[in-house]
DNA sequence: AGCACGCCGACT
DNA sequence: GTCGGCGTGCTC
């Protein structure tokens, strides 16, 4: 009896996004198993592609009237007997691209790696008996008895506050496996003596010494702990390359080396192979950026990101889904457990919560930063007045500097964001193309910060006069004002380009941007956050949310119950800062965006192409929007001539709304247009889909 | 993507 | 009468 396969093809078009028949020849059919890359004729015989195996069918198993009509093809060649491609990832791609009008095969791109040889070939020579060492159940500490483990137990979903402090996590003792006396508290952390028992369940005969990391990489790696105790994988997805690295760190001390698997963009093709295929063959946790959400764990128990209104979660690659989304769907798909792990609330978990979806979880008396707001001066020009740090703020940085680091946050690297005139205060800008004049260093030429022409001799062109003064402060610039404030203690800088992950226990001014903050054992005796105003001016939707986001992760780096001022801030954010209740502007502001319109509170498509195939594919989605359709207006991006239009629709007629893109888009990617000229070319798609853009309103 | 199929203008 | 233009549609 012969067998058939059925495959997606390994292309972007999205009228090839469907599964494919090929009959399996005698030889190959053995190693022909779901999962393996094959290569297939397509169109006309002598052209192949690549494509993965799905399924496979008895041929008489197929119906006539079901299936394909004609004589089917031959699968061409089986790449590799190894099924690099899990069926639950299979799933994953094509619920998630169907949720995007996206194509399944773009999806697959982000999940599985090119074919990598060498990884394939060891993991075929290896036993695949292999049993890995047993993973020692750890209680997940600070949030009351067993919380934590009854959600991962019971395939439930919480949002999750994170301890807002570092935790010193050690190794289980090897006793371990009940979790009957946890305080409960994340302070009272055992520190346990670095045991040598030699216990042949756990990996290694010498337990690792106990690490600081940050309270949300000790509450992840315990999860993880418990699912993998359990035999069940653990999926956590983090922003960036620093997280992995501290929540790498936590699980290392908790989990044997060899169940843990990293997936992230600075891995080499081979290195992410190997994980994939390790991440097959038994129980781990798999970790990393976004790719790790599409780890082909076996046994999945839990799902959990860390901090999902990070903008680094946001795909930059076709379909562009979110990676909170892609979590979404596999715990739908899987029966996993969900957690949420963040500080701030987006308000995309809000809208969660508030449907009942995820429950709430917060620590059991956790140790909260000192929040003290400062509201502050700022000048008729609306620039800070020369007092930028608040007296308090300094009397209490200057005590604080004698026992440890203290963090001052500021909003931008470098110098400053901008230069004016000294003395008639116009800004200064590039006479090539209108930019804003910057300079780097102190003292160096004036540079535009778009085009980088540089300035030199400059003139004033309302007064002649030629001297620049810089406005706004960068992280260097307010180093070097804390440096002649703090004239015996180091001052350290950390940004974007002299990234810095970690700095000791002593004292020192630790100057940081957003986001770059290194972590410090223990935690920053006193925390500055400098430059909320300015980073509040910003225009888009989700300002709030990321500002109090980037706020309350610098917090959650001091010290149990340092005190962090919050200069400059008044009103609702600094209360909520203030009480640490994070969630109360992400509820407020979903109410606003629930009036407007806007999403997290509704869905949005945005729709680019020619005027007729965005105008026709409005009108195919008949009454599925709600509140106005914006556009379409004029855009010249990709082509001139080129039409913008944004819908919005409920939650609820998603799954409709995306097969009605889509469908559009095969129908008008049939007949492409031709450019009118002389040389007929190639124009740009009719009609492109993007669902769920983070930011759909800032370019119409 | 590519390539075949199909219905209207100037050529042996 | 036919050769060939490229719009349209399909790919197991």
């Amino acid at each position: 009896m012969a067998t058939v396969a059925r495959v997606v093809l390994d292309s972007p078009l999205p009228q090839l996004d469907r599964l494919f028949d090929y009959r399996v020849p005698a030889e190959i059919e053995d190693d022909c198993v779901p999962g393996v890359r094959v290569r297939v004729p397509l169109r006309s015989g002598a052209r192949m592609t690549d494509a993965y195996v799905v399924e496979i069918v008895a041929d008489d198993a197929l119906s006539p009237e079901n299936d394909f009509p004609g004589e089917l093809s031959a699968v061409e060649e089986l790449v590799s007997p190894v099924p690099v491609l899990a069926p639950e990832v299979w799933q994953l791609a094509r619920a998630v691209a169907d949720r995007a009008a996206g194509v399944a095969s773009d999806v697959l791109r982000l999940a599985v790696p090119t074919r990598q040889v060498r990884p394939e070939k060891a993991w075929l020579a290896r036993d695949r008996g292999h049993v890995p060492p047993r993973v020692t159940a750890v209680p997940v500490e600070g949030y009351g008895d067993a919380v934590l483990e009854g959600v991962i137990d019971a395939g439930g979903r919480a949002a999750v506050s994170a301890i807002p402090h570092p935790v010193l996590l050690a190794a289980p003792t090897t006793t371990a496996a009940d979790d009957a006396d946890s305080t409960g508290d994340a302070d009272s952390t055992d520190t346990g003596d670095a045991d040598s028992t030699g216990d042949p369940d756990t990996a290694d005969s010498t337990s690792p010494a106990p690490t600081w990391v940050p309270g949300w990489a000790a509450t992840l790696a315990q999860a993880a702990a418990h699912t993998l105790a359990g035999e069940r994988s653990a999926v956590i997805a983090v922003p960036d390359f620093r997280d992995v690295a501290d929540l790498e760190r936590a699980l290392l001390v908790l989990v044997p080396a060899e169940r843990v698997v990293r997936f992230d963009a600075k891995q080499t093709n081979g290195q992410r192979a190997r994980a994939l295929l390790t991440a097959r063959t038994h129980p781990v946790v798999a970790i990393g950026s976004r790719a790790a959400v599409y780890a082909p764990a076996s046994e999945l128990g839990l799902i959990a990101l860390w901090d999902d209104g990070d903008p680094s979660f946001a795909e930059q690659r076709a379909p562009y889904v979110h990676t909170r989304d892609v979590a979404l769907v596999r715990t739908a798909q899987s029966g996993a457990a969900l957690l949420m792990v963040s500080h701030a609330r987006s308000t995309d978990v809000q809208r969660l919560v508030e449907l009942g979806w995820l429950r709430e979880v917060s620590p059991y008396r956790a140790r909260v930063p000192k929040v003290i707001p400062t509201a502050h001066q700022t000048n008729a020009d609306g620039y800070a007045a020369q007092a930028r740090i608040p007296s308090s703020a300094w009397r209490a940085a200057r005590e604080a500097s004698h026992d440890g680091p203290v963090l001052v946050q500021v909003s931008n690297p470098g110098f400053g964001t901008g230069l004016v005139c000294t003395e008639c205060g116009e800004r200064a800008h590039c006479r090539v193309c209108g930019g804003p004049l910057g300079s780097p260093h102190a003292g160096s030429t004036p540079q535009c910060r778009f085009c980088g022409a540089l300035a030199a001799g400059y003139r004033c062109p309302t007064c002649g006069n030629g001297r620049l003064k810089p406005v706004g402060q960068g992280a260097q610039r307010t180093a070097d004002e804390l440096g002649r404030a703090f004239p015996n203690t180091r001052i350290v800088v950390a940004d974007g380009s002299r990234p810095i992950d970690e700095v000791p226990a002593r004292p020192a001014v630790v100057v940081a941007t957003r986001g770059a903050e290194p972590d410090v054992a223990g935690g920053y005796a006193c925390v500055l956050l400098l430059d909320g105003e300015r980073m509040l001016a910003r225009e888009g939707l989700r300002v709030q949310e990321d500002v109090l986001r980037i706020w309350a992760n610098a917090a959650a780096k001091g010290a149990p119950g340092a005190p962090v001022y919050l200069v400059g801030i008044g009103g609702k954010l600094a209360n909520a800062m203030a009480l640490w209740r994070l969630d109360v502007p992400a509820h407020e502001e979903l109410t606003d965006r629930r009036e407007l319109f806007f999403p997290p509170a509704v869905r949005v498509a945005t729709l680019t192409g020619t005027d007729e195939a965005v105008t026709g594919a409005i009108e195919a989605l008949g009454d599925a929007p709600v509140g106005p359709v914006l556009g379409p207006v004029p855009v010249d991006d990709p082509t001139p001539g080129t039409v913008r239009a944004i819908v919005r629709f409920p939650y609820g007629h998603g799954t409709e709304v995306a097969a009605t893109l889509k469908a559009e888009v095969i129908r008008r990617s049939s007949t492409r247009r031709v450019v009118k000229g002389g040389t007929k070319r190639r124009a740009a798609p009719a009609l492109r889909v993007r669902m769920d853009d983070a930011e759909p309103f800032s370019e119409v």
